[in-house]
DNA sequence: CGTATTTGACCAGCGC
DNA sequence: GCGCTGGTCAAATACG
Protein backbone atom coordinates (compact mmCIF):
# COMPACT_ATOMS: atom_id res chain seq x y z
CA UNK A 1 0.00 0.00 0.00
CA UNK A 2 2.53 2.54 0.89
CA UNK A 3 5.15 1.48 -1.60
CA UNK A 4 1.69 1.72 -3.67
CA UNK A 5 1.46 5.71 -2.95
CA UNK A 6 4.95 5.87 -3.45
CA UNK A 7 5.09 4.61 -6.95
CA UNK A 8 1.53 6.77 -8.18
CA UNK A 9 3.63 9.62 -6.15
CA UNK A 10 6.52 9.02 -8.60
CA UNK A 11 3.88 8.56 -11.63
CA UNK A 12 2.55 12.10 -10.65
CA UNK A 13 5.66 14.04 -10.77
CA UNK A 14 6.44 12.34 -13.72
CA UNK A 15 3.22 13.14 -15.41
CA UNK A 16 3.62 16.51 -14.02
CA UNK A 17 6.77 17.02 -15.78
CA UNK A 18 5.58 15.75 -18.84
CA UNK A 19 3.06 18.11 -18.26
CA UNK A 20 5.27 21.03 -18.24
CA UNK A 21 7.58 19.99 -20.77
CA UNK A 22 4.11 20.18 -23.40
CA UNK A 23 2.86 23.36 -21.53
CA UNK A 24 1.64 25.50 -24.13
CA UNK A 25 1.67 23.35 -27.07
CA UNK A 26 -0.27 21.47 -28.75
CA UNK A 27 -1.76 18.38 -27.28
CA UNK A 28 -3.00 15.61 -28.67
CA UNK A 29 -4.86 12.85 -27.43
CA UNK A 30 -5.04 10.28 -29.95
CA UNK A 31 -7.07 6.97 -29.15
CA UNK A 32 -5.92 3.68 -30.68
CA UNK A 33 -8.39 1.50 -29.26
CA UNK A 34 -9.62 -1.61 -31.90
CA UNK A 35 -8.63 -0.26 -35.51
CA UNK A 36 -9.58 3.05 -35.40
CA UNK A 37 -7.86 6.29 -34.03
CA UNK A 38 -8.99 9.78 -33.43
CA UNK A 39 -7.09 12.28 -32.74
CA UNK A 40 -8.19 15.46 -30.93
CA UNK A 41 -6.00 18.58 -30.56
CA UNK A 42 -6.22 21.47 -28.10
CA UNK A 43 -4.07 24.17 -29.65
CA UNK A 44 -3.34 27.14 -27.39
CA UNK A 45 -5.04 30.13 -28.11
CA UNK A 46 -3.66 33.26 -28.51
CA UNK A 47 -6.85 34.99 -27.26
CA UNK A 48 -8.01 32.94 -24.04
CA UNK A 49 -9.51 34.05 -20.74
CA UNK A 50 -7.68 33.25 -17.57
CA UNK A 51 -9.30 32.09 -14.52
CA UNK A 52 -6.88 31.29 -12.09
CA UNK A 53 -7.82 29.66 -8.66
CA UNK A 54 -4.89 28.89 -7.21
CA UNK A 55 -6.20 26.36 -5.71
CA UNK A 56 -3.60 22.74 -5.52
CA UNK A 57 -5.84 20.99 -7.79
CA UNK A 58 -7.89 23.53 -9.81
CA UNK A 59 -6.00 25.79 -11.00
CA UNK A 60 -5.82 27.94 -14.00
CA UNK A 61 -9.07 27.79 -15.64
CA UNK A 62 -8.85 29.00 -19.38
CA UNK A 63 -11.99 30.29 -21.75
CA UNK A 64 -11.04 30.12 -25.13
CA UNK A 65 -11.11 33.15 -27.36
CA UNK A 66 -14.06 31.03 -29.39
CA UNK A 67 -17.04 31.20 -27.33
CA UNK A 68 -18.64 28.88 -29.53
CA UNK A 69 -19.35 25.75 -27.60
CA UNK A 70 -20.57 27.90 -24.72
CA UNK A 71 -23.24 29.54 -27.04
CA UNK A 72 -24.37 25.45 -27.79
CA UNK A 73 -24.15 24.71 -24.46
CA UNK A 74 -26.55 27.64 -23.08
CA UNK A 75 -28.68 28.24 -25.89
CA UNK A 76 -28.16 26.40 -29.01
CA UNK A 77 -31.05 26.51 -30.98
CA UNK A 78 -33.00 23.36 -30.61
CA UNK A 79 -33.52 22.97 -34.26
CA UNK A 80 -29.87 23.44 -34.88
CA UNK A 81 -27.73 21.24 -35.66
CA UNK A 82 -25.34 20.38 -32.63
CA UNK A 83 -22.10 20.82 -32.70
CA UNK A 84 -20.88 17.90 -30.83
CA UNK A 85 -21.42 14.13 -31.27
CA UNK A 86 -21.22 11.46 -29.43
CA UNK A 87 -18.03 8.74 -30.04
CA UNK A 88 -19.03 5.21 -29.09
CA UNK A 89 -16.13 3.76 -30.51
CA UNK A 90 -12.91 3.00 -30.04
CA UNK A 91 -13.19 4.98 -26.68
CA UNK A 92 -16.52 5.15 -25.27
CA UNK A 93 -15.68 7.51 -22.55
CA UNK A 94 -14.78 9.92 -25.30
CA UNK A 95 -18.64 10.11 -25.41
CA UNK A 96 -18.80 13.98 -26.91
CA UNK A 97 -16.78 15.53 -29.15
CA UNK A 98 -16.90 18.56 -30.72
CA UNK A 99 -17.79 19.26 -34.58
CA UNK A 100 -16.58 22.29 -34.49
CA UNK A 101 -12.83 23.39 -35.42
CA UNK A 102 -13.04 26.21 -33.19
CA UNK A 103 -9.24 26.88 -31.08
CA UNK A 104 -9.28 26.01 -27.46
CA UNK A 105 -6.79 26.78 -25.36
CA UNK A 106 -4.44 24.32 -23.76
CA UNK A 107 -3.11 24.59 -20.24
CA UNK A 108 -0.48 27.05 -19.81
CA UNK A 109 0.11 26.47 -16.31
CA UNK A 110 1.39 23.42 -15.26
CA UNK A 111 -0.34 23.66 -11.87
CA UNK A 112 -3.67 24.83 -13.64
CA UNK A 113 -6.86 22.85 -13.40
CA UNK A 114 -8.15 23.99 -17.02
CA UNK A 115 -10.82 22.50 -19.10
CA UNK A 116 -9.47 22.33 -22.39
CA UNK A 117 -11.38 21.33 -25.69
CA UNK A 118 -9.73 19.29 -28.45
CA UNK A 119 -11.38 20.32 -31.36
CA UNK A 120 -11.49 17.69 -34.26
CA UNK A 121 -9.29 17.39 -37.00
CA UNK A 122 -10.99 18.21 -40.61
CA UNK A 123 -10.01 15.16 -41.61
CA UNK A 124 -11.53 13.30 -38.97
CA UNK A 125 -15.02 14.62 -39.78
CA UNK A 126 -16.35 10.94 -40.75
CA UNK A 127 -15.72 9.84 -37.78
CA UNK A 128 -17.71 13.03 -36.08
CA UNK A 129 -20.06 13.60 -38.88
CA UNK A 130 -23.01 15.18 -37.12
CA UNK A 131 -25.43 13.51 -40.18
CA UNK A 132 -24.39 10.39 -39.36
CA UNK A 133 -28.00 8.18 -38.39
CA UNK A 134 -29.09 8.90 -35.22
CA UNK A 135 -29.51 5.25 -34.65
CA UNK A 136 -28.25 2.02 -35.72
CA UNK A 137 -29.87 -0.81 -34.30
CA UNK A 138 -28.97 -4.34 -34.49
CA UNK A 139 -25.40 -2.94 -35.03
CA UNK A 140 -22.60 -4.30 -32.60
CA UNK A 141 -20.74 -2.45 -30.09
CA UNK A 142 -17.32 -3.04 -31.63
CA UNK A 143 -18.54 -3.12 -35.45
CA UNK A 144 -17.60 0.52 -35.83
CA UNK A 145 -16.13 3.06 -34.22
CA UNK A 146 -19.32 4.87 -35.01
CA UNK A 147 -20.47 8.39 -34.21
CA UNK A 148 -23.94 9.15 -32.81
CA UNK A 149 -25.64 12.07 -33.84
CA UNK A 150 -27.58 14.41 -32.21
CA UNK A 151 -27.43 17.10 -34.54
CA UNK A 152 -30.52 16.82 -36.47
CA UNK A 153 -32.36 16.24 -33.48
CA UNK A 154 -34.94 18.77 -31.66
CA UNK A 155 -33.93 17.82 -28.01
CA UNK A 156 -37.41 17.14 -27.49
CA UNK A 157 -37.74 14.58 -29.74
CA UNK A 158 -39.03 11.06 -28.55
CA UNK A 159 -36.21 9.70 -31.78
CA UNK A 160 -33.54 8.56 -30.13
CA UNK A 161 -30.13 8.64 -31.49
CA UNK A 162 -28.60 5.62 -30.19
CA UNK A 163 -24.87 4.11 -30.39
CA UNK A 164 -24.77 0.37 -31.98
CA UNK A 165 -24.53 -0.59 -28.05
CA UNK A 166 -27.21 0.90 -26.97
CA UNK A 167 -30.94 0.76 -27.30
CA UNK A 168 -32.63 3.83 -28.52
CA UNK A 169 -34.35 4.22 -25.15
CA UNK A 170 -37.49 6.70 -25.37
CA UNK A 171 -37.80 6.38 -21.80
CA UNK A 172 -34.70 9.09 -21.24
CA UNK A 173 -37.29 12.00 -22.26
CA UNK A 174 -39.38 10.70 -20.93
CA UNK A 175 -37.83 10.53 -17.33
CA UNK A 176 -38.16 7.20 -17.01
CA UNK A 177 -34.71 6.14 -16.79
CA UNK A 178 -34.25 7.99 -13.27
CA UNK A 179 -36.42 5.26 -11.65
CA UNK A 180 -33.67 2.93 -13.10
CA UNK A 181 -31.26 2.92 -10.19
CA UNK A 182 -34.14 2.69 -7.83
CA UNK A 183 -34.84 -0.41 -9.13
CA UNK A 184 -31.37 -1.44 -8.79
CA UNK A 185 -31.16 -0.47 -5.35
CA UNK A 186 -33.60 -2.65 -4.57
CA UNK A 187 -32.62 -5.36 -6.27
CA UNK A 188 -29.48 -5.59 -4.95
CA UNK A 189 -31.00 -6.02 -1.60
CA UNK A 190 -32.31 -8.99 -2.74
CA UNK A 191 -30.34 -12.52 -3.55
CA UNK A 192 -27.73 -12.41 -6.08
CA UNK A 193 -29.68 -14.53 -8.56
CA UNK A 194 -32.18 -11.46 -8.20
CA UNK A 195 -29.87 -9.02 -8.49
CA UNK A 196 -28.67 -10.25 -12.14
CA UNK A 197 -31.85 -10.93 -12.95
CA UNK A 198 -32.26 -7.24 -12.45
CA UNK A 199 -29.16 -6.55 -14.50
CA UNK A 200 -29.80 -8.31 -17.33
CA UNK A 201 -33.46 -6.72 -17.21
CA UNK A 202 -31.92 -3.43 -16.51
CA UNK A 203 -29.34 -4.08 -19.30
CA UNK A 204 -32.10 -4.30 -22.15
CA UNK A 205 -32.75 -0.59 -21.52
CA UNK A 206 -30.83 2.17 -22.71
CA UNK A 207 -28.26 3.38 -20.93
CA UNK A 208 -29.01 6.73 -19.84
CA UNK A 209 -27.10 9.81 -21.96
CA UNK A 210 -23.94 10.82 -21.17
CA UNK A 211 -21.92 13.83 -21.35
CA UNK A 212 -17.96 13.67 -21.40
CA UNK A 213 -15.49 15.98 -20.52
CA UNK A 214 -11.98 15.99 -21.29
CA UNK A 215 -9.77 18.21 -18.04
CA UNK A 216 -6.77 19.32 -17.32
CA UNK A 217 -5.83 18.22 -14.04
CA UNK A 218 -3.32 16.22 -11.83
CA UNK A 219 -6.11 14.59 -9.91
CA UNK A 220 -8.99 12.52 -10.82
CA UNK A 221 -11.64 12.75 -9.18
CA UNK A 222 -12.74 16.15 -9.60
CA UNK A 223 -14.83 17.96 -7.10
CA UNK A 224 -17.69 18.62 -9.39
CA UNK A 225 -19.84 19.74 -5.77
CA UNK A 226 -21.49 16.38 -6.08
CA UNK A 227 -20.57 13.47 -3.64
CA UNK A 228 -19.33 10.57 -5.08
CA UNK A 229 -18.71 7.14 -4.12
CA UNK A 230 -16.40 5.18 -5.66
CA UNK A 231 -17.48 1.84 -6.58
CA UNK A 232 -15.24 0.29 -9.39
CA UNK A 233 -11.97 0.71 -10.85
CA UNK A 234 -10.92 -1.42 -13.69
CA UNK A 235 -7.76 -1.36 -16.51
CA UNK A 236 -8.42 0.52 -19.69
CA UNK A 237 -7.25 -1.40 -22.86
CA UNK A 238 -4.12 0.14 -23.98
CA UNK A 239 -3.80 2.20 -20.87
CA UNK A 240 -1.74 2.57 -18.41
CA UNK A 241 -4.02 4.30 -16.28
CA UNK A 242 -7.23 2.83 -14.51
CA UNK A 243 -10.75 4.32 -15.23
CA UNK A 244 -12.94 4.66 -12.11
CA UNK A 245 -16.61 4.45 -11.73
CA UNK A 246 -18.36 6.47 -9.67
CA UNK A 247 -22.02 7.08 -8.30
CA UNK A 248 -23.57 9.50 -6.59
CA UNK A 249 -24.08 9.13 -2.96
CA UNK A 250 -27.51 11.12 -2.45
CA UNK A 251 -30.01 8.19 -2.39
CA UNK A 252 -32.34 7.71 -4.93
CA UNK A 253 -29.76 9.34 -7.38
CA UNK A 254 -28.52 7.09 -9.61
CA UNK A 255 -25.72 9.51 -11.58
CA UNK A 256 -22.70 7.96 -12.10
CA UNK A 257 -19.34 8.79 -13.66
CA UNK A 258 -16.59 7.43 -14.84
CA UNK A 259 -12.92 9.23 -15.09
CA UNK A 260 -10.07 8.07 -16.73
CA UNK A 261 -7.34 9.93 -17.96
CA UNK A 262 -5.75 9.97 -21.64
CA UNK A 263 -3.28 7.61 -21.85
CA UNK A 264 -1.31 9.79 -24.11
CA UNK A 265 -1.53 13.05 -21.89
CA UNK A 266 -1.80 11.63 -18.49
CA UNK A 267 -3.35 15.22 -17.52
CA UNK A 268 -6.33 14.63 -19.60
CA UNK A 269 -9.07 13.54 -17.31
CA UNK A 270 -11.62 12.36 -19.05
CA UNK A 271 -15.04 12.34 -16.95
CA UNK A 272 -17.79 11.37 -18.78
CA UNK A 273 -21.51 11.25 -16.35
CA UNK A 274 -24.23 9.06 -17.05
CA UNK A 275 -27.69 9.95 -15.65
CA UNK A 276 -29.67 12.65 -14.13
CA UNK A 277 -29.38 14.05 -10.79
CA UNK A 278 -32.61 14.18 -9.00
CA UNK A 279 -32.02 16.62 -6.38
CA UNK A 280 -30.70 20.05 -6.43
CA UNK A 281 -27.25 20.79 -6.96
CA UNK A 282 -25.92 20.57 -3.22
CA UNK A 283 -23.29 23.49 -3.25
CA UNK A 284 -24.99 26.97 -1.56
CA UNK A 285 -25.03 30.35 -2.46
CA UNK A 286 -22.47 31.27 -0.65
CA UNK A 287 -20.18 29.01 -2.66
CA UNK A 288 -20.75 29.96 -5.92
CA UNK A 289 -20.62 33.47 -5.02
CA UNK A 290 -17.35 32.28 -4.21
CA UNK A 291 -16.82 31.01 -7.21
CA UNK A 292 -17.60 33.49 -9.34
CA UNK A 293 -16.26 36.47 -7.88
CA UNK A 294 -13.06 35.93 -9.77
CA UNK A 295 -14.93 35.09 -12.69
CA UNK A 296 -16.34 38.36 -12.69
CA UNK A 297 -13.00 39.60 -13.09
CA UNK A 298 -12.16 37.82 -16.00
CA UNK A 299 -9.42 36.02 -13.97
CA UNK A 300 -7.69 38.69 -12.77
CA UNK A 301 -8.66 37.39 -9.36
CA UNK A 302 -8.00 34.15 -7.67
CA UNK A 303 -9.93 31.61 -5.78
CA UNK A 304 -8.02 29.63 -3.54
CA UNK A 305 -9.02 26.90 -1.56
CA UNK A 306 -8.12 23.69 -2.88
CA UNK A 307 -11.04 21.85 -1.61
CA UNK A 308 -13.46 24.12 -3.13
CA UNK A 309 -15.66 22.51 -4.79
CA UNK A 310 -16.48 23.27 -8.28
CA UNK A 311 -19.43 21.78 -9.96
CA UNK A 312 -19.08 20.66 -14.09
CA UNK A 313 -21.92 22.77 -14.53
CA UNK A 314 -20.16 25.78 -13.63
CA UNK A 315 -17.69 24.92 -15.62
CA UNK A 316 -19.67 25.12 -18.27
CA UNK A 317 -20.98 27.97 -17.49
CA UNK A 318 -17.46 29.81 -17.11
CA UNK A 319 -16.12 27.95 -19.88
CA UNK A 320 -13.89 26.67 -17.62
CA UNK A 321 -14.74 22.84 -19.14
CA UNK A 322 -15.27 22.40 -22.68
CA UNK A 323 -17.43 19.25 -23.12
CA UNK A 324 -16.50 16.85 -25.32
CA UNK A 325 -19.90 16.81 -25.53
CA UNK A 326 -22.56 16.31 -27.33
CA UNK A 327 -25.98 14.38 -27.25
CA UNK A 328 -26.37 11.13 -27.03
CA UNK A 329 -28.59 8.53 -27.24
CA UNK A 330 -31.24 10.70 -26.30
CA UNK A 331 -31.42 13.36 -28.36
CA UNK A 332 -30.10 15.03 -25.51
CA UNK A 333 -29.08 18.30 -26.15
CA UNK A 334 -26.50 20.37 -24.57
CA UNK A 335 -27.47 22.76 -21.88
CA UNK A 336 -29.47 24.97 -23.39
CA UNK A 337 -30.69 27.06 -20.88
CA UNK A 338 -29.87 28.05 -17.25
CA UNK A 339 -32.63 28.19 -14.96
CA UNK A 340 -32.80 31.07 -12.34
CA UNK A 341 -30.66 29.41 -9.89
CA UNK A 342 -28.04 28.58 -12.46
CA UNK A 343 -28.95 25.46 -12.70
CA UNK A 344 -28.51 24.10 -16.00
CA UNK A 345 -31.73 23.15 -17.99
CA UNK A 346 -32.37 20.93 -20.65
CA UNK A 347 -34.90 21.96 -23.42
CA UNK A 348 -37.66 19.29 -23.39
CA UNK A 349 -37.85 16.89 -20.66
CA UNK A 350 -34.24 15.88 -20.46
CA UNK A 351 -32.27 17.63 -18.21
CA UNK A 352 -29.03 17.42 -18.91
CA UNK A 353 -27.42 14.33 -17.48
CA UNK A 354 -24.69 14.80 -14.63
CA UNK A 355 -25.71 18.17 -14.30
CA UNK A 356 -28.73 17.66 -12.37
CA UNK A 357 -31.48 18.59 -11.20
CA UNK A 358 -34.15 19.29 -13.75
CA UNK A 359 -35.43 22.33 -12.90
CA UNK A 360 -37.02 23.17 -16.37
CA UNK A 361 -40.00 23.91 -14.26
CA UNK A 362 -38.50 27.17 -13.11
CA UNK A 363 -36.93 27.86 -16.11
CA UNK A 364 -38.29 30.24 -18.91
CA UNK A 365 -35.69 31.19 -21.19
CA UNK A 366 -32.15 32.75 -21.00
CA UNK A 367 -33.38 36.06 -20.82
CA UNK A 368 -35.61 35.80 -17.85
CA UNK A 369 -32.59 33.70 -15.99
CA UNK A 370 -30.53 36.67 -17.20
CA UNK A 371 -32.22 38.96 -15.69
CA UNK A 372 -33.27 36.82 -12.59
CA UNK A 373 -31.07 37.70 -9.43
CA UNK A 374 -30.87 34.33 -8.68
CA UNK A 375 -27.75 31.92 -8.71
CA UNK A 376 -27.27 32.43 -12.09
CA UNK A 377 -25.88 35.81 -11.59
CA UNK A 378 -23.67 34.45 -8.98
CA UNK A 379 -22.53 32.46 -11.05
CA UNK A 380 -22.50 33.52 -14.69
CA UNK A 381 -20.92 36.98 -15.48
CA UNK A 382 -22.86 39.23 -16.96
CA UNK A 383 -20.62 39.46 -19.81
CA UNK A 384 -20.02 36.07 -20.70
CA UNK A 385 -23.60 35.74 -20.82
CA UNK A 386 -23.71 37.88 -23.37
CA UNK A 387 -21.15 36.57 -25.09
CA UNK A 388 -22.88 33.39 -24.72
CA UNK A 389 -26.08 34.96 -26.60
CA UNK A 390 -23.68 36.38 -29.15
CA UNK A 391 -21.77 33.87 -30.07
CA UNK A 392 -25.10 31.74 -30.34
CA UNK A 393 -26.11 34.37 -32.85
CA UNK A 394 -22.69 34.00 -34.55
CA UNK A 395 -22.95 30.26 -34.53
CA UNK A 396 -26.26 30.19 -36.10
CA UNK A 397 -25.45 32.08 -38.65
CA UNK A 398 -22.64 29.94 -39.60
CA UNK A 399 -25.09 27.33 -40.47
C1' DC B 1 -18.25 3.26 14.35
C1' DG B 2 -19.91 5.09 10.17
C1' DT B 3 -18.36 6.06 5.70
C1' DA B 4 -15.45 5.66 1.76
C1' DT B 5 -12.24 3.04 -0.97
C1' DT B 6 -10.08 -1.03 -2.79
C1' DT B 7 -10.19 -5.03 -5.35
C1' DG B 8 -11.26 -9.63 -6.85
C1' DA B 9 -15.16 -11.86 -8.69
C1' DC B 10 -18.91 -11.99 -11.53
C1' DC B 11 -21.91 -11.16 -15.52
C1' DA B 12 -23.47 -9.57 -20.15
C1' DG B 13 -22.35 -8.31 -24.61
C1' DC B 14 -19.64 -8.82 -28.38
C1' DG B 15 -16.16 -10.56 -31.83
C1' DC B 16 -14.05 -14.36 -33.71
C1' DG C 1 -18.50 -21.76 -27.69
C1' DC C 2 -14.66 -19.24 -26.10
C1' DG C 3 -12.16 -15.29 -24.89
C1' DC C 4 -12.07 -10.44 -24.19
C1' DT C 5 -13.86 -6.25 -22.35
C1' DG C 6 -16.82 -3.04 -19.88
C1' DG C 7 -19.47 -2.53 -16.05
C1' DT C 8 -20.97 -3.74 -11.46
C1' DC C 9 -21.12 -5.96 -6.99
C1' DA C 10 -19.77 -6.69 -2.42
C1' DA C 11 -16.56 -8.20 1.08
C1' DA C 12 -12.48 -6.55 2.98
C1' DT C 13 -9.98 -2.78 4.23
C1' DA C 14 -8.82 2.01 5.25
C1' DC C 15 -9.94 6.25 7.09
C1' DG C 16 -11.65 10.08 10.01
Amino acid sequence: MEKKIEEDHHQKQQQMEQLNSTKNTETKIQHQEDQQQQMFQATTSSHMANLDTSSDHHHQLELAGNNINLASIFDAPVSSPFPYSYLEDPDPFLDFLPQDHHQFSSSSNSSSFSFDAFPLQNNNTNLFNTDLPLSQPSTTKRASSEVVNIAPMSPNSNSVSSSSKEVANDNIDKNVTLKDPEEGEQEQKGTKPQRLKAKKKNQKKAREARVAFLTRSDIDNLDDGYRWRKYGQKAVKNSPYPRSYYRCTTVGCGVKKRVERSSDDPYIVMTTYEGQHTHPFPMTRGHIAMLTSPILDHGATTTSSSSFAIPQPRYLLTQHHQPYSSMYNNSLSMINRSSSDGTFVNPGSSSFPGFGYDMSQASTSTTSAIRDHGLLQDILPSQIRSDTTNTRTNQEDKK
